[in-house]
RNA sequence: GCGGAAGUAGCUCAUUUGGUAGAGCGAUAGCCUUCCAAGCUAUAGGUGGCCGGUUCGAGCCCGGUCUUCCGCUCCA
């Protein structure tokens, strides 16, 4: 279709990834019997498995290879004045309007703006003070007004056929209590850092955690997004993957930089071709931020974010102390110049941020394979084959009968059950032996063992390996050992 | 949200001026096979996205609607 920007040096895109998701129980759309939900999926049978093992991957990496790492699993609803702290209801719910004539869509202080740079001084300063106070009051019918009564023109279309104003914010909200009459307008997070901010104080305290330290959190997150595409690199509801690092004011380039660092590493020692990764400085930076990077990976769509990290300074803890009128601060008894101690402050944040669904499309992405080679007999064979990482793989090994009979399928199911409590297993005796191969290059199967007659003289099975295709004859005792290893 | 394109079995597609839908692959159950898909047999699976209109009769014509894709708008 007319979607595949497909790499130059590739013959398939993003659609043989979607098509090959679905296919193979990796990613479905989202209740997709009624004709599904835009920009929502549903992680299959493989899929989850792939998630999962991504995730604790990353949990693992932050909480367990961190000493000074905690993870948390913070209530996706918080109390509403979170976002008010946080800044997402001021900052992230603009006004917009559209042009009838052009169908080119505004924001409406950009609109304003932009004409304002047309007026005299002071005229521009009597509009613009008065579409604050409007937008300060959410007055959207004046802001119409306002645009009607000094003629502002679409840029494109030269016209002043304008749309209603409507109020775009990118949080959903839902009520709280059953009685919607008496409920409270509550969000669904938009990301999974205030929880941790919120936090700080109890964690620090009852961890006992002394700066410089880490909180980790994994969870889902929901945006209304404007215009939700590519597959599942931007979707409403997603799932992040956050680490707030807590530090001394005037430390955060410092760790900034170490951060930066460690999360590229960590990229590519789960897997992750270094080529296809590269960092993005960010030029315009949000309200909280005084650094930020993005760690961009090229997608079957080019090169996109797949992690920030953001040095977000002391400005989260500050929103959440000034709107809760709770101290939060932290006691540093480390010692300054003059061999005091250095006292109350608020801590300087650095955040680490990645998507787990992009991650997982990155996985994907990376691994994705149509091969093509000539046989024997000079006829053409070919496969579509993931090579997942081993240790990321939903499925680890396949335990293969060569053959429904003689007794090989008793032999293999006993390999079965004996392999089952320690990596992911899947036991196959239907159809020929190179079609149980392909299937399993599919999904990723790093490793295919199969039973045929000499493993009863022997007892010794052929281990395939997904990517080669080679095999190696290797004694059953020594099967958990050598793939245990081999998943490391 | 606007504009354009598309929507037939799990997948890829066919049914050439409207006459109650087929194939390949896949799947399932067998058979045959001692190591890399496409050997044999059988079976399942579609109210042709949905609703309505024209017609004796519509997958094919018309209208609406939904969904997907492309472009634009937005993106901490």
């Amino acid at each position: 279709m007319q979607n595949d920007k497909k790499a130059p040096e590739t013959q398939w895109g993003l659609n043989e990834i979607i098509s090959h998701c679905k296919e193979y129980g990796f990613i479905f759309p989202s209740s997709e019997i009624y004709d599904g939900l835009s920009a929502v999926y549903d992680y299959g049978q493989m899929g989850s498995q792939l998630k999962k093992n991504l995730r604790d991957a990353w949990w693992k990496s932050m909480t367990q290879l961190n000493d000074n790492i905690v993870g948390i699993d913070a209530a996706i609803f918080m109390h509403p004045t979170t976002w008010k702290a946080s800044g997402h209801i001021d900052s992230f719910s603009d006004p917009m309007i559209d042009n009838k004539d052009s169908n080119k869509r505004y924001r409406v202080d950009h609109l304003i703006e932009n004409f304002a740079e047309t007026l005299k001084e002071q005229e521009a300063k009597e509009l613009l003070d008065e579409m604050d106070r409007l937008l300060q009051a959410d007055d959207l019918k004046s802001l119409y007004d306002l645009i009607v009564k000094y003629n502002i023109k679409c840029a494109v279309s030269k016209t002043s056929n304008w749309t209603e104003i409507r109020q775009f914010n990118l949080m959903f909200d839902t009520k709280l209590g059953s009685v919607s009459e008496e409920a409270d307008k509550i969000y669904l997070r938009p990301e999974t850092a205030q929880g941790i901010f919120a936090n700080f104080l109890n964690v620090q305290k009852t961890g006992r955690l002394k700066i410089p330290f880490g909180i980790a959190q994994t969870g889902k997150a929901f945006r209304n997004e404007i215009v939700a595409r590519q597959f599942i690199f931007r979707m409403r509801e997603f799932e992040q993957m956050e680490m707030q690092f807590f530090i001394r004011p005037g430390s955060q380039m410092k760790w900034y930089e170490h951060w930066k660092a460690e999360r590229k590493k960590w990229l590519e020692e789960i897997g992750i071709p270094s080529n296809k990764l590269r960092y993005h400085n960010h030029v315009k930076l949000a309200h909280y931020a005084d650094a930020a990077v993005d760690i961009e990976f090229e997608f079957p769509f080019g090169w996109k974010e797949l992690e920030g990290i953001h040095s977000r300074t002391d400005f989260d803890l500050k929103q959440h102390q000034q709107y809760s009128k709770k101290k939060i601060q932290y006691f540093d008894n480390d010692l300054n110049e003059e061999g005091k101690p250095i006292g109350n402050y608020i801590p300087y944040v650095v955040e680490t941020s990645i998507g787990l669904d992009r991650l997982f499309l990155t996985v994907i992405s990376m691994s994705y394979e149509e091969e093509k080679w000539l046989k024997e007999d000079g006829s053409e064979d070919s496969r579509v084959v993931l090579k997942i990482p081993a240790k990321l793989a939903p499925m680890k090994v396949a335990i293969l009968p060569l053959l429904k009979k003689d007794g090989l399928p008793e032999i293999a199911k006993k390999i079965f059950d004996d392999c089952k409590p320690h990596f992911h297993c899947f036991y196959e005796e239907k159809d020929a032996i190179g079609k149980r191969y392909r299937r399993m290059d599919a999904i990723g199967t790093p490793f295919c063992i199969t039973v045929d007659h000499q493993t009863k003289e022997d007892n010794t099975v052929t281990i395939r390996f997904r990517d080669d295709m080679k095999q190696e004859r290797i004694k059953i005792d020594e099967l958990k050992g050598v793939i245990l290893k081999a998943l490391q």
